[in-house]
Parts: C-alpha cells; structure tokens; sequence
DNA sequence: GTCTATAAGAAGATAGAC
DNA sequence: GTCTATCTTCTTATAGAC
C-alpha cells in the first residue's frame, strides 16, 4: 500500500485523516439515531447535532440519507463478520451464540438497530428492505451449514434438510425473540432466557444433557 | 338499552351512526397505515386519504394524533380479547397458538403493527411504550398460568415456576420472531416452521410424540 | 470540509365558516 | 361533523462563501 500522504513526491498535509475520523463518527452516531428512532424518522438533524456539524455536512459525506444508511449498514456488517471467528464450525457455532446475545447485551443499539430496521424494513418500499432480507437469508444458511456438518459429523441426531431449516430458522427466531422481550423490557434475564431456550435446543440435536445450562443462565 | 333515538320521546335523526362508522373506519386506517410505516412515520394526512376526510377531522374526533394512538391500541385489544375462546386451559391454550398464527397470516396487518409498534416503542419516550410493555406482561403471566396449571393437573412433567417463565418467554419470543421472519419474507411456510416448533415445545412439556406434527405443518 | 442561507415541501394542530 | 385556510415547526437537499 503506498501511503497517501507521498503520492506525487509532494507532501500533503492531510485533511485526508479528519475527513475519516469525522466519517467514522457520523456513521456511528447516524446508528444510534436510526436505531432509536428508525430509519424514517431519525433526521439527519439530530445526526448533525450529535456531531456537532451541520446537516449540510452529513449530505456532503454520504449523497443523501439513504447513502448515510447504506454506510451504516455496511459498516454493521463488517463489525458482525469480524467478530465471529472463523474457525468454528458445526455444534460449536451454535454453542457460541450465547456469546453473541451477551455481546449484544454489553451493546444495546447493535439489536435495536437490527430490530428496528427489520421491522420498519417489512414496508415493501423500504430502502434497507433487501439488505435485511439478503442479512437473514445469510445468516440462516449459515446455520444451515452449520448444523448439517454436525449430523453428518455424528455431534446430531439425524435431521432431514428442510427440518433442519425449520430448527434453525426457529432457533434464530427465539433469539430475535428474546432480544426483543428484553429492549421492551431490560429487567429480563437475557441471557439466562436465552442460554436455557438454546441448551434445549442443544439438547434435542444431541441428546446430550450437559448442554443444558443451569437456571441462571451459568454453565 | 335504550335507543339513542328514543330518548327524550322525540325521534333524532342520528348523526351518532354516521359518526361511529367514521370513527371505526379511521381506526382502521389508522392501524393500516401505523403497521405499515409506524406510528412517528405515519401521518395523519395518509389516514385522511384513505378515509376520504382532511386531517382536520381525524384531530376533531381523537384530539391529537396520539389520540389516534390510544384508539388503535385500544380496539387491537379489544379484538385479540374477542377472539380467544375463555374456556381454553392448561395445554390447550399452547395447542390453540397454531390457530393464532394462522389467523395472523390472514391478517397481515395484526402481526405488523404489533411488531412494529414493539420495536418502536423500544424508545424510552414512544408513547405505546407502556401499553406493549404491559401487554406482553399480560400474555407472559397468561402463558405461565396455564403452563402452570398443566403442570399441577399431571398434563405436563414437573417444572419450577422460574423454569415455566422461562420456557413461556421463549416460546412468545420464537413465536414473534417465526412472524418477523415471514413479513420479511412472505414466502416463508409460517405455520409449518412455527407448529413444528411450538410441537417440540409441547413434546418436552408432556413426554408425548403425539404432539409433534408432521413436516409440512399438517396434524 | 464545513459553514450560512435558503429552497421546497410535509408534518401536527388550530380557528372559524358552513 | 367536516370543510378551508393558516400557523409553526421540521424535513432533505442545494448553492455558494470561506
């Protein structure tokens, strides 16, 4: 990579560097808003103020508000896939996602964004509509995969396909679920809901016990 | 009951019939257009076309656009409540959710603004933020009685009440996320992923296989 | 890069005619 | 009961100064 500050021999003094920290911190306060407040009704007013420039600016960096989102919808994507390692496979990677719901736990807006947006994004004329819908279809044959290692490993029972599609896509739709019970309500025990709901699931593909957490939500 | 026309031993030509037609109608509307775009996006003006009236009329019968708001909520409660038989208990009541996703795939428009206005109202200061709140209250501790009371009547295998709370919670929340999922994408077999799971819930409860229906969502 | 100023429109709500 | 007309506020987006 050569450095943008030598390209052409002259030095540049860069506005280059504020250019992309001020980028990063709109796409992270354009998040906040659009979680809290959805996508159509999060202005980009309120983004400005959070960053304290004015509306003029975010237009300047993105195009227009749909851009804005587009960015951020990037920029989610790219922080989920760097977050989940990509060594794990079979049982293990749904083992693991009791540590993505106490990841979403420690950071609230990361599902409301999620949540917010999927269900404003059922309006057929939404602009973030085939980005859910792509998201979950991903997110779903990725588990697909998953679990389908695991039978053919010997770790499950014996599962049909389009069984295993239903277990998965419920199993998801719990999670969505819960997530939902506890933004609605953050006194619910997330995680031990949630841990108790997978070990069961667990449970059923194994026909292991030890999977299934104690009532606290420890293992 | 007296008739309102009767009242006073003079007949009067009733401006009441017209009025409470009209005020169903926005209702009505007024649910549509909250499902589809939430209640901060929609707007009174979207309403009043549908309805054939001006905005001016809808604030003239609700006062202000929450209002609206309350009106909506309070006949989506009035109807859920009108639709569940009293007489349903223990078991039964889980058995019968099947029917209640199959309605709600007839009536996209329930699971829609319910989903919505939950995800919305996620918000601190949305003003259904209470009423979803409370209503999901509702349908947990009615959940739980009745798990409850299977549980007491020999119909289900012991478990702690925590335990029970737990597995009421995660049953609703699959339940809203099965329903997520279809509005994101219709093509979904809603009632097949949803019955098969509510099935496993029940298999795990009672010990019987009977309970768990065959692939296709078909008992 | 960010600003001010402003365009062009849509929002909720109110006043008063009919 | 519903209308027209109007008020105030807020929206996204653009033009041009610095």
């Amino acid at each position: 990579m050569v450095d943008a500050q030598e390209i052409g021999a002259k030095v540049v003094r860069g506005p280059y560097q504020n250019g992309i920290r001020r980028r990063r911190e709109i796409i992270e306060s354009a998040s906040r808003v659009f979680a809290s407040y959805g996508f159509v009704s999060g202005s980009l007013r309120q983004i400005a103020e959070e960053v304290g420039v004015t509306p003029a600016a975010l237009t300047r960096h993105f195009g227009s508000k749909e851009g804005l989102l587009s960015a951020v919808l990037e920029n989610w994507d790219a922080d989920a896939e760097a977050r989940n390692p990509p060594d794990v496979h079979g049982l293990d990677y749904f083992v693991r996602l009791r540590d993505a719901v106490l990841y979403n736990q420690a950071h609230r807006g990361l599902i409301e964004l999620f949540l917010t947006l999927s269900a404003e994004s059922t309006h057929p004329e939404h602009p973030a509509r085939q980005f859910v819908r792509n998201r979950y279809d991903r997110v779903v044959s990725t588990g697909v995969q998953h679990l389908r290692e695991a039978r053919d490993a010997g770790d499950a029972v014996w599962l049909a396909d389009e069984l295993i599609e239903a277990e998965v896509r419920s199993l998801f739709a719990m999670m969505d679920g819960v997530q939902l019970q506890w933004l609605i309500d953050p006194g619910l025990d997330l995680v031990g809901v949630f841990s108790r709901a997978l070990g069961q699931y667990l449970h059923r593909w194994t026909g292991r016990a030890d999977l299934v957490p104690g009532q606290d939500g420890q293992d």
